[in-house]
DNA sequence: CGCCTAATGTACGAACCAGTACGTTAGTAA
DNA sequence: TTACTAACGTACTGGTTCGTACATTAGGCG
């Protein structure tokens, strides 16, 4: 039964400490989107990879800290996606809408990262709290979103007066919604949300009702 | 040690099937969206309770069950909530306008039932999925929306051809994201989405969004 | 080429927790 | 008053699960 795949094996045993951690955290990663905090179990993480429960503990301490890493490795793949963030040469209207469609892609891309997300609000984001990495992150987005509501807001075509933290909740809301509430909101009102050919209609919907709030005659404050 | 509260006790029985039903319905309730469908303990329901864990098998069979049952009763609320809505009479931008506002309440006002929803969401709304009452179940806010919709887009006052079921995902996206995601969101961004100083602002915000989105000028389609 | 340590594997324990077997009492109907 | 049943309580169990004590090996460094 010696298997072909498996190249330049004596017992088995190759090290390589950076290897076994990412994949302990790729695999912890869809175990606690699949069950959340409480529902994963470490066995079952210790089983998916190629190593054993007891890596678990020597490289990451325990299932919170586990969770943990998981957190920061995930925020920091949004983070990055936001450092290439290119809309600055576009005019204002144009800019919020790519922003708003980014947004919209990275969370259709990353349904994972939205469910441990919500997991950590379940759990009061004290993981976040607990994460030095994760205080320090900044967002990229916002200064990118200060910088183009002010030049919008400048110019007269923005009328609203919001700031760049709330038109961030904004859109944010509608991208996480889609996804995270899929399940019952598709049970409940007979909708797929997430449905491969409404993926464009929502896309578009998100970016007029964003542009909509933000051009929208008002009366007089 | 004989205490003054307890009336007319000789060993404490009092036998009320209703009482003690809905007794553990309302702490598991607050079990349930304080730690999540697994991170919850029947131990702990019941210690909560004037009963005993034998009463919850007794009633509901198993933690699964329960479960369901206290999404049953929390869904109930908000569809007589919904079907008390009174919004025909205004014109149809009033009308919208009312009716996210009593939705955007409904979710300040019942933070558990948001974290019980998301808890679903993880677990694929499973629970619904096998609860017959929750299928049977519609939805009286779409109704609602359905007939203002189409009194809008007749008189030309409203541009955009959502359907109601997208309209209503609209507006709970902005409402549920606002609760659910509270705590990540003021942990990354500094900002508390349910400061009470604030939640006049966001209530306009997304009257305002939904009122423009609706109303605004498009390009021939 | 042998030594030293980071990296890894095995086996186990102790606590926890959903669920149940069995016994008891309150209320009601005859 | 008695008999019957719905409602309730106690005590336990069997399996699960996080975490760890202890043993082992790979591979670089001197």
């Amino acid at each position: 039964m010696t298997s072909v795949e498996e190249p330049a094996r004596s017992n088995g045993r190759i090290r390589d400490a950076a290897r076994t951690q990412a994949e302990i955290l790729d695999v912890a990663t869809g175990e606690f989107a699949r069950a959340g905090f409480d529902g994963a179990r470490v066995d079952e993480i210790a089983a998916r990879t190629r190593t054993t429960k007891r890596m678990i503990y020597y490289y990451f301490g325990g299932k919170e800290q586990l969770f943990t890493a998981v957190l920061e490795r995930a925020y920091g793949v949004i983070r990055e996606a936001e450092q290439r963030l290119d809309v600055e040469h576009l005019d204002p209207v144009a800019a919020i809408r790519r922003l708003a469609e980014v947004t919209f892609d990275h969370h259709e891309r990353h349904p994972d990262f939205i469910r441990l997300v919500s997991i950590e609000n379940i759990h009061g984001a004290e993981h976040i709290a607990a994460s030095e990495k994760l205080g320090r992150m900044g967002s990229p987005a916002l200064d990118v979103i200060r910088r183009i509501l002010a030049a919008g807001q400048e110019s007269g075509l923005f009328t609203a007066d919001v700031d760049a933290v709330d038109l961030h909740a904004m859109i944010s809301s509608f991208c996480f919604f889609r996804v995270s509430n899929r399940h019952t909101f598709g049970a409940l009102f007979g909708r797929d949300l997430v449905d491969p050919g409404r993926r464009g209609h929502y896309r578009a919907m998100l970016g007029d009702m964003v542009i909509a709030y933000l051009t929208a005659e008002r009366a007089a404050g």
